[in-house]
DNA sequence: GCGACAG
DNA sequence: ATCTTGTCGC
């Protein structure tokens, strides 16, 4: 009744971090070997995506001017996709840019407003890669270790490996390759547009991920969970 | 050594 | 990511 076991609970961002994925690393050679200890534990399972109902994409605007960025995430629901909840942070980057190790800059802030959601989603959409990482642990595994919740993340464009153009027709992939290593899939999920890159966050598999994406994509190339996040931290950037 | 490099 | 107008096409 110390609130020693209150799931850490008025904690900062950080220290909840710490406690699900390892201490906060002070440069980047500390953080490329966290990457490389945590890799590891990221599973790999099958998700019965029709059972899927809620989802939350996760994306962040930065501001201009100043090193604002205001992260959001919003949770809709199957089969429709409406949003049903929704939450936004307003922060400073943590880490500085740099190809790999973009989840230390971004992380923070979108587990901040993913803790602040009053529903609890299924599955979460990243706008970026899990998996198909030079070390195997992109944002979208940060974010489902930290949270221990099945992740997948939708990249716009290639960032490693290489992967043939998939057919035109909406639902055709061709599979994402680094290293001899199939690291996520290039996947069409509009006719006749440029393909989009998914890969495994944590606690789903590559089918699994294709097929949640497609579902996602009734009317559009990307997830309607990332595009509405999309929207909704420019919207609050603009406010702000 | 050089280039490329999620958002 | 962000800076930026119009323009072509469904």
């Amino acid at each position: 009744m110390d609130g020693a076991d209150r799931s850490g609970e008025g904690l900062a961002v950080e220290e909840r971090i710490e406690q699900r994925i390892g201490a906060w690393p002070a440069d980047a050679g500390e953080a490329r070997a966290l990457q490389e200890r945590l890799a590891p534990l990221v599973r790999q399972e099958a998700l019965d995506t029709g059972a899927v109902s809620l989802v939350a994409g996760l994306d962040v605007a930065y501001a201009p001017g100043d090193d604002r960025l205001v992260a959001a995430a919003v949770v809709l629901a199957a089969p429709e996709w409406e949003a049903v909840d929704s939450a936004t942070v307003v922060s400073r980057p943590r880490f500085p840019y740099v190809p790999g190790l973009f989840a230390f800059r971004e992380a923070p802030a979108l587990l901040e407003a993913v803790a602040q959601l009053r529903t609890a989603p299924d599955a979460l959409v990243c706008d970026g890669f899990g998996l198909a990482h030079p070390r195997r642990f992109g944002l979208a595994c940060h974010v489902g270790l930290a949270l221990d919740r099945p992740v997948l993340g939708v990249g716009k464009t290639p960032f490693v490996g290489r992967a043939d153009a998939p057919a035109p027709e909406r639902s055709s992939w061709t599979p994402l390759l680094d290293g001899g290593e199939v690291v996520g899939r290039c996947l069409r999920t509009r006719s006749g547009v440029k393909p989009v890159y998914v890969s495994v966050g944590h606690r789903v598999d590559l089918p699994s991920a294709t097929a949640l994406t497609l579902r996602l994509t009734p009317h559009y190339r990307l997830p309607e969970p990332v595009r509405q996040a999309d929207r909704l931290c420019r919207k609050r950037l603009a406010a702000a």
